[in-house]
DNA sequence: ATGAAAGCGCTAACAA
DNA sequence: TTGTTAGCGCTTTCAT
């Protein structure tokens, strides 16, 4: 190919990658034999050689879910704006194959959605890495994430001023760091206006529509039962809710429930559920943004969380008592 | 790394891929070195030397899409467990970022999930592509879907058998395959069951929840309306539902409404969807398998669709006249 | 069982 | 402006 046009293959590569740096006359000839011959740049062969990977990877667990889905799309269209690939890996799979993963030259940054992992083992990564939605305390990677502490607190408060005092709460997967924040959101917000907390009414959960439809039945039998309920994901709050109107009860006539996530199910759900917004693709393009950044500029990402806001989107589900 | 225990690269390679092809001693000095060294082999040396990537590329439109995340994460699955990386690519975007995709070395192969991509781009790709859902009549690639047009007629005949007569139908968008094979069966069962097809009961939509709830409108506002509606997707369904019930109209009760699809908040939203059940998970198993085992064999996939079962569901949203 | 040598297909210095 | 040379870090014959 590069004989056809009469070069060396040095001035094939440059015609391909900057064409401003070879003369016009070979420029046309390298041009015509690389479509008479159908030439392919190798672009493995260009990134073994520039040391880089032209890719970052994703890590999250259940990538099913529709809260992670909307996060993927920014960042693969942030990545590819930059040229970048995106690999998606699932962070539940066995930790034997997360440790290569970044250090194995096939990707060259990472951004983590999950929080639960082995510290040692994203210690182990040589590439940046920044987190997204979830955190490390053990480590003091950047992160890209919410106020859920603060943001929980809006959901109690709405509750609270549409006079609710008894208000029950459905918690996260129990060791996850936003379970963990947004309880104590709740628990704070709770302690703020002087509202009851009672054992009974924390029913803990696992972000998803199964475990709320469970907390369901809990609550109906609760003597003295909840008049709201806050919910640490909009899928209980939704399974809730579901669940409820099985058992006859109907939602916001016999409990109001609010929920945290704002999934594009939520504004169209019957009721309409009242829920904190988490601007989920502005995290990921800002995480991705922040790791390509990173990577173009050779520094570290910049180090602690990136708060972004989110805001409570009062709707048909919640009422006064 | 390799001076350290005294041997040549070769054997720390062989040590590394082929231990059994290696003496003990050495084995053991080369395994000391490596953990002494924290040396970590470089896949994409090994990669460009075997000329492979050990990854696969999705690629769809709309990553975001609740419908789509459920096979990306079955493909992932199943990519991951043979070794694969799974790339990511919107098919949205500039076609000239899609050409280089299926022949510049950094995949082995390509699960295509969208049948509107100019078919010449799709030819110039020199790696293996199995379709998924969706499929291009232009070119004969193998294709792992279901029988949308049994599956529509499906929803027909359950609505027939309700005793419904007059039934609408929201369309996806137009020029998708999908659209116009859920269409098709929408208009033959139909036909077959002798009920009249009128021009204001064909409502177009683009499978989203928005184009549903602006169907809506247009059928409350139609004369003789129908008392039954058949959906292209659950989205469009939820829409409609949901935009019914802010216009103080219900379902079931003034509407019986089909789905297509199934996806998860179908079941849980209320009322419950009657819907035709994809199998997603099971859709991106079968063809991410599929081009695996074309990658492993170095024959090409299997050409021709292949159907997965799919079947009603019925739910809540649909009663007897 | 191990080592030497030759690349995979490209790009980056350095010369010319 | 263009060619020559030397690798990127690995695997794989082919010898030994």
């Amino acid at each position: 190919m590069a004989r056809l046009a009469g070069v060396s293959t040095a001035t094939v590569s440059r015609t391909l990658s900057r064409p401003e740096k070879v003369g016009a006359a070979t420029r046309a000839r390298v041009m015509q034999a690389v479509a008479a011959t159908g030439y392919r740049l190798n672009a493995a062969a260009r990134d073994l050689r520039q040391r880089r990977a032209r890719a970052i990877t994703l890590l999250a667990p259940n990538l099913a879910n529709t809260y992670f889905s909307r996060i993927v799309a920014a960042v693969q269209e942030v990545a590819g704006a930059a040229g970048l690939r995106v690999q998606l890996l699932d962070s539940q799979v066995e930790s034997d194959r997360l440790g290569p993963v970044g250090s194995d030259g096939r990707t060259d940054g990472i951004l983590l959605l999950d929080g639960g992992l082995d510290p040692e083992i994203v210690r182990g990564w040589t590439v940046p890495v920044v987190m997204v939605c979830e955190w490390m305390d053990a480590l003091g990677l950047p992160c890209v994430g919410t106020d859920n502490v603060a943001a929980m607190g809006l959901a109690v408060d709405h509750l609270a001023d549409l006079g609710h005092r008894r208000i029950a709460w459905i918690g996260g997967p129990p060791g996850n760091v936003l379970s963990a924040a947004r309880a104590e959101g709740f628990t704070a917000a709770m302690t703020r206006r002087g509202l009851p907390l009672r054992d009974r009414d924390r029913l803990t959960g696992d972000f998803t529509m199964a475990s709320g439809a469970c907390a369901a039945h809990l609550w109906a039998a609760t003597p003295e039962r909840a008049t709201a309920i806050a919910c640490a994901s909009d899928e209980s709050a939704l399974g809730f809710i579901s669940e409820c109107d099985r058992m006859g009860l109907a939602c916001p006539r016999d409990v109001s429930v609010a929920g945290f996530d704002d999934i594009d199910f939520s504004e169209r759900f019957i009721p309409p559920l009242t829920t904190v917004h988490q601007p989920r693709a502005a995290l990921g393009r800002r995480a991705a943004e922040q790791l390509i950044a990173a990577l173009e500029s050779g520094e570290p990402p910049p180090a602690g969380r990136q708060i972004l806001p989110s805001r409570l989107v009062v709707r048909g589900s919640t009422r006064a008592v």
